[in-house]
DNA sequence: CCCGCCCGCTTGCAATTGCAAGCAAGCCGC
DNA sequence: GCGGCTTGCTTGCAATTGCAAGCGGGCGGG
């Protein structure tokens, strides 16, 4: 596995744990695997099993598609658009007039965000849902070293 | 992993390489993995990693998906309805509210289908595709040979 | 008999994965 | 200052993963 890929596996499972606002213990504990292999993981010094990925992306509430895709070993369903409507076209609990009827929707929604140039740009692109986390503690504080050891990582 | 899942990963491998008509050390070879590794991995005795149940599939020419189901680390596609949910929550050109509506509608549809019992339930099977073994060989003997072999693989 | 080829499997080993124990730094209250 | 708590990271190690070298067996031809 190129090691580029696994460098922006660890980015993204950074960027996802910052945006449910877990600190790297607290997401490293509710996914059952030991804070340093998921520092490790983060800096792109190791390389997850699936299984491992699976824990995280349950502890983050995202799906582990989006993480395997990230580590490389799953396909993208390459374009986000044809994603969706790929999607909707294998769902096996719609029927056919079903599906057309969400396409429909689906390319209306499409259309109307290219006239007005309106999206959902926010970072939380993913369906990420900040999550409380478990216990409290110096939110702020721990957001500030955060982002400085954000800084730092992107070098690595 | 349940020692279960990876048993039936590896008796649906050997399935599957049958189909092919491959031996043991052609589908190997193909999928540039040890065959001795191969052979252990059929029987249960390790646990491939998702790159390498990749490479495996894409020498049986079928979908790496299929073989992640078998190993447990994707979950199946059919009945999981979270999936589009999944899709439509993560699509990035969707703002916030046509996401909600697009989960409304379908959720809809979900009903109307309980309701009425109906749906479009055509299951893409994994389609396996025999390959032509890549050099010609006792095939009959073989066969014969293998048959033997998975009795005494199924014990284990 | 021999040999060569094929077959699936055994075994020992190097590299990798994931963890436990612990470090250093920052923040807060006393 | 101190201690307690949090934070992310370092390090050594056991278990696992994947491989190379090789085994034993079957088959066909000389």
């Amino acid at each position: 596995m190129a090691s580029l890929n696994v460098g922006s596996l660890g980015e993204y499972i950074r960027e996802q744990r910052r945006n449910a606002q877990y600190s790297l213990r607290q997401l490293a504990e509710v996914a059952g695997v030991s804070n340093p292999y998921l520092s490790q993981i983060e800096r792109g010094l190791r390389k997850p099993s699936a299984e491992i990925l699976q824990q995280i992306a349950k502890a983050l509430r995202i799906s582990a598609e989006t993480l395997y895709v990230q580590a490389g070993i799953l396909e993208e369903r390459d374009g986000d658009a044809p994603a969706l409507r790929a999607a909707i076209l294998a769902d096996p609990l719609l029927n056919e007039r079903q599906k057309q009827a969400l396409l429909a929707v689906y390319e209306a929604f499409l259309k109307e965000n290219r006239e007005t140039g309106e999206s959902s740009g926010a970072a939380a692109a993913t369906g990420t849902v900040p999550a409380t986390p478990p216990a409290g503690s110096a939110d702020a504080d721990a957001d500030a070293d955060a982002d400085a050891d954000a800084d730092t990582g992107a070098t690595g």
